[in-house]
DNA sequence: GGTACTCACCTTAGCTGC
DNA sequence: GACCGCAGCTAAGGTGAG
């Protein structure tokens, strides 16, 4: 089972509905009816959906209109980013004070390594217990908590600790659940393999051609059958999770690796002038950001999907790494010509990865050339100040002004 | 009809240099 | 010089999480 030489205790917090709750402190009036953030447009879907709008059949990913029918009484809200981002923070604090140990895996969740702690809070469990009573003190804001030896367990004890729908009723969950070493093998076996970490639905069709459906389905194959039906990564990483077994530890700061922006417009493209506005935009967003994070990117990729659904992913690395809009934009013009536009884009995307230290050398070649990433970082750094000072609308691209929906405005797709 | 957005990571393939 | 094996990089596409 969990190796003896693994004395971790590891628990992973999960905020209970989180986006509806945040909300829900701002509208107590909405406290008891269907909650629904995202899906207030045609093309989006649901972010959150509130227990009584789970009741319905109500659950995020759904798209909205498929949400709408089968609760047309609930209240949609478009969603708040920024404000989730304060109550994450506010979050994390209380995270902080019991342990350095905190890995962010999104605004609202997180791994907490207690194995240093227990000696000043007391158990794992009790830190859990702790560490749910103080989040609701700080922020009015409920936990649930997960405790194992590692990270994966743990993962699926918080998900044991949430309140449940049982036959259309809302049943409370624990809030915190412990899965010791002794009781992984039974908590495991009877669940799905869905429940494993990185089976989605691709690797469960390829697992159900071996008859599996359960993890004490998928223990009785070989480490080398994994392997060849599903890679060498996912088919060995899975024999271990069927087994309570992860050696990953809790990583408290991450450096990102990729940095972008994509977008769903509200009708299809077909005029390849407008697909290069947005692009702009989109370019103009993802270079701020890169320049927050002090790194110059070396590649910049360009994301199509048609209106088929079919996606076109192409990317670069120029010789120069980039920093501002007009670098990427000047990749992306490279790139565009692959665009089949008369199909219809319905999503445009860009992002950058390979990052660099953020150094822009002004080598003999640029003098007399095209302006450079250089050239333009004076502007973009001006163009930073102005943003911090009077707000991201304040300033952006001439050819992208009044086009398109400010990003992080309605970011579960467009709002009409 | 009906599918967002962001990010990480994997696989495969082709190319280049040693 | 041709060929092989290997490593590293780039590019494209896919999968999955949250």
């Amino acid at each position: 089972m969990v190796a003896d030489t693994d004395p971790k205790r590891i628990l992973h917090v999960d905020m209970d509905a989180f986006f509806v709750a945040v909300e829900l402190l701002r509208r107590p009036d909405l406290r008891g009816l269907p909650v629904v953030v995202g899906g207030t447009g045609s093309r989006g879907v649901v972010a959150a959906a509130s227990y009584e709008a789970r009741r319905f059949g109500v659950y995020s990913a759904m798209s909205s209109s498929q949400a709408r029918r089968l609760c047309p009484n609930a209240v949609f809200l478009p969603g708040d980013l920024h404000l989730y981002a304060d109550y994450s923070e506010r979050v994390h604090e209380v995270f902080n004070s019991f342990s350095p140990e905190v890995e962010g895996v999104a605004l609202d969740e997180a791994f907490i390594d207690v194995t240093g702690s227990v000696q000043l809070f007391g158990e794992a469990s009790s830190i859990g217990v702790q560490i749910r009573d103080r989040v609701l003190a700080d922020t009015g804001l409920v936990c649930c908590v997960g405790v194992a030896s590692n990270k994966f367990l743990a993962k699926l004890a918080s998900r044991a600790a949430k309140p449940k729908i049982v036959d259309g009723q809302i049943v409370d969950g624990p809030g915190v659940f412990e899965v010791t070493d002794d009781y992984a093998s039974a908590f495991l076996e009877p669940m799905s393999v869905r429940s494993l970490w990185g089976v989605g639905a691709a690797t469960v069709e390829k697992l159900e051609r071996f008859g599996v459906a359960t993890v004490a389905d998928l223990k009785q194959l070989e480490r080398r059958v994994l392997v060849g039906a599903l890679g060498q990564a996912a088919g060995s990483q899975l024999f271990d999770l069927a087994r309570g077994i992860d050696p990953r530890p809790v990583v408290a700061s991450r450096d990102a690796k990729s940095i972008g922006h994509e977008e769903t417009f509200t009708e299809d493209i077909i005029d390849l002038g407008e697909l290069r506005t947005h692009l702009v935009r989109l370019s103009d967003a993802v270079a701020a950001r890169v320049r927050r994070a002090d790194v110059a990117a070396r590649t910049v990729s360009l994301k199509i999907r048609y209106s088929d659904f079919s996606n076109l992913t192409r990317s670069l690395t120029p010789e120069a790494a980039v920093t501002t809009g007009q670098a990427i934009v000047s990749a992306l013009d490279r790139l565009l010509p692959q665009c089949e536009i008369e199909r219809g884009v319905r999503l445009a995307g860009v992002s950058v990865s390979n990052f660099v230290e953020s150094q822009v050398q002004l080598t003999l070649d640029t003098v007399d050339s095209e302006p450079s990433d250089g050239d333009w970082m004076d502007a973009a750094d001006a163009i930073d100040e102005i943003r911090k000072r009077f707000g991201n609308k304040s300033i952006g691209p001439l050819s992208a002004m009044g086009h398109g929906r400010d990003l992080g405005e309605s970011p579960w797709g467009p709002s009409h």
